[in-house]
Order: structure tokens, then C-alpha cells, then sequence
DNA sequence: TCGTGAATTGTGATAATATAACAGAGGGCG
DNA sequence: CGCCCTCTGTTATATTATCACAATTCACGA
């Protein structure tokens, strides 16, 4: 997987995509991919941008698909719990997952600016990390990766 | 730096070492290393383990330097701001900077049984991530990196 | 030493994030 | 139908974090 979401591209296609990847992968796995979890993954996928669970939540009340906040985090915890979204842990907040599907330690770059977060692929078990890890015998199981900083084009309007 | 915190060492000697280091770095740049200030900081280096804030509050209470949320978390962010201590996002929790001084973009390593935490040098500026966010145009500034895992004694204890 | 402004602390209130607990609704299947 | 299982609705509560403002302490120069 590639890091995408600061590229310009098909964003309606993009929506799509996501939401009938997620479809199909529940439809093998026995998942029941109901109203709620296909809104709220519909709601992560509008912008790129990781959404706090209260905000997903009015929406919700909003459209009157629930109104408390079990309703939001359920939902996010289905989504979360089988890689079709993430939680960035720096924002308290929510991103669909860019390959659902695909098993993956994902990374995260975070724009601080427009506030936009695209998914890289990052296993920390290679590199200095792993290193230092392997080096006092620490076994990695999953990583958070957060980077923060400024997506090219907030750094073309910062100029 | 290296990883630190997994390793058997003389911790009390860690405890004087680093309130005094940050001593005298309060006394360079001109901060007031108060007593609420210095008392959170010996507590964060008690155990290598990342403390809660409200964790804090509840000593700081048993001891009589203050009682309410603001009094912790002002203390903390003192020692955030200046680099004393990290916080621990994927716990919301603060451990103390196992290095203090340097200025550096620090790593983490958590034990999820026994809750330890070890600091790391990973700049996410090379390796595979920041090639990645090079490719997009993505210019890193901080970065977020917890490692969750075993560390050697409970991979032990687990055998 | 004393006055002055800035930094720090005390305190009550409240915001933001997240979970517990349990009752009700719905569907698949004997 | 009666049972089991998953999902949903709802109330309440836990946990994490900040605001606002008064009181105090501190650093620093007059
Ligand atoms: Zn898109
Ligand atoms: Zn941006
Ligand atoms: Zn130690
Ligand atoms: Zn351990």
C-alpha cells in the first residue's frame, strides 16, 4: 500500500471503493456490515480526515441512526477491531483504514494544518526501531506510527 | 541514547541522576524547578512506567501539594514542554524523559503486561516512513512512535 | 530592602472522551 | 413457537483534560 489521501484522485470513486471493499470483506468473514457500521465508515471515508467520535456521533443523531455515545463507539470499535479503520491515538479521532482488507502496521502522516491524515506503510520490526528493540530483546506486536507536520500543499500556502 | 528501562541498574542512582539533570537545565535556561514540578518528576522516574495524570494527582494529594486536576496537569506540562517527560498517547499516560537535555524525537517501547516503558532513538525522518512521506511530499516534524510488545522478562514469564 | 510585574498555585466548575450495565429488538434455526 | 445470538437503545457513570479567576510566590531591578 502506498501512502495516498494528500494526492488528488477520484474522491467519489474513492468512497465507493472503500465502502464495497468493507461490503465484500464482511460478506466473506460472516460480518453483519449494518446501517450504522456502513454510515459511520461512509462518514470516515468523506475526507481523509480523522473525525473524533462525537463528531461522528451528530451526524448520527442528526440523521437519526442513534444518538448516544455507545451507538458511535460500537460502531468504531467494529471497524477499528477487523482494519477497516484506525484510530490516530495523537487525536483521539478516527480514519478509515486506506486497504481494508490487507493486514498491516499502518502509519500515520498528519497534516497540522488542514488537519488531512494519510496512511503509509511503516513495520516497525525493520529498521532503527527494530533494531533497538532486538537489541534488548523486545518482541513488537503492533506500533503506533504518528508522524505530524505539513502535507505539501499547506506547505505551498505557508510559502 | 540507547534503550533503557528492560535492563537491571542501580535505580536509585536513576532517580538522583535525572532530577538532578533536570536541575540543572532548569537552572540554564532560567525555569523554576518548584517543588510540585520536582516531586511529579521523581514519581514519573519511580518505576519506568508510564503514569497516569490522575495517578499523579492522587500522590500529590496523599502528600499535600495539591489537590485538583490543574495542579498535575500543569506540573506535566511543564515537564512536556521542556522535554522532561513524554506522554504516552496510546495510554494517556507521561513517563519521564530517560534523557534529558538532548533534544531528540523519541521512541517507546511498552510492555503490555507489565507496563513498562523503555525509550528509544527512532527519527522517523529515515527508514521506510520518512521515504514514504519524501514520495508524497510530506515534511515530518514530530512523530508519535509506540511500540506495544513483551519485553524480555515477561516473554520469560510467559514461557 | 522594597515595589512591581510575571509566573505559579489553589480551587471550583465544566468540557471532552470513553465505558458499564441492562433492557429490548431482530433474525436464524431447532 | 422457543431458544440463542448479535446488534441496538438508553441511562448512567468513569476517565481524561481544560477553563476561569482569585491568591500567592518569585524574579528582578529601583
Ligand atoms: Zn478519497
Ligand atoms: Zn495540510
Ligand atoms: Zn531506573
Ligand atoms: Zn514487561
Amino acid at each position: 500500500m502506498e501512502t495516498t489521501g494528500f494526492e488528488r484522485h477520484d474522491h467519489g470513486a474513492c468512497i465507493r471503493d472503500g465502502v464495497s471493499a468493507v461490503d465484500a470483506r464482511c460478506r466473506e468473514l460472516g460480518l453483519q456490515f449494518t446501517p450504522v457500521r456502513r454510515r459511520v465508515l461512509e462518514l470516515l471515508l468523506e475526507g481523509h480526515r480523522a473525525l473524533g467520535a462525537y463528531d461522528i456521533l451528530d451526524r448520527l443523531r442528526e440523521e437519526g441512526l442513534g444518538s448516544q455515545p455507545p451507538v458511535a463507539y460500537r460502531a468504531l470499535d467494529f471497524l477499528v477491531k477487523h482494519g477497516f479503520a484506525h484510530k490516530i491515538e495523537r487525536l483521539n479521532a478516527f480514519v478509515a483504514c486506506a486497504c481494508p482488507g490487507e493486514s498491516h502496521m499502518p502509519a500515520f502522516l498528519i497534516c497540522r494544518q488542514c488537519d488531512k491524515v494519510a496512511e503509509a506503510e511503516a513495520d516497525m520490526r525493520d529498521g532503527r526501531l527494530g533494531e533497538s528493540a532486538a537489541a534488548v530483546g523486545f518482541r513488537i506486536e503492533r506500533a503506533v506510527v504518528e508522524a505530524e507536520g505539513l502535507c505539501p500543499s499547506c506547505q505551498g500556502a505557508a510559502a
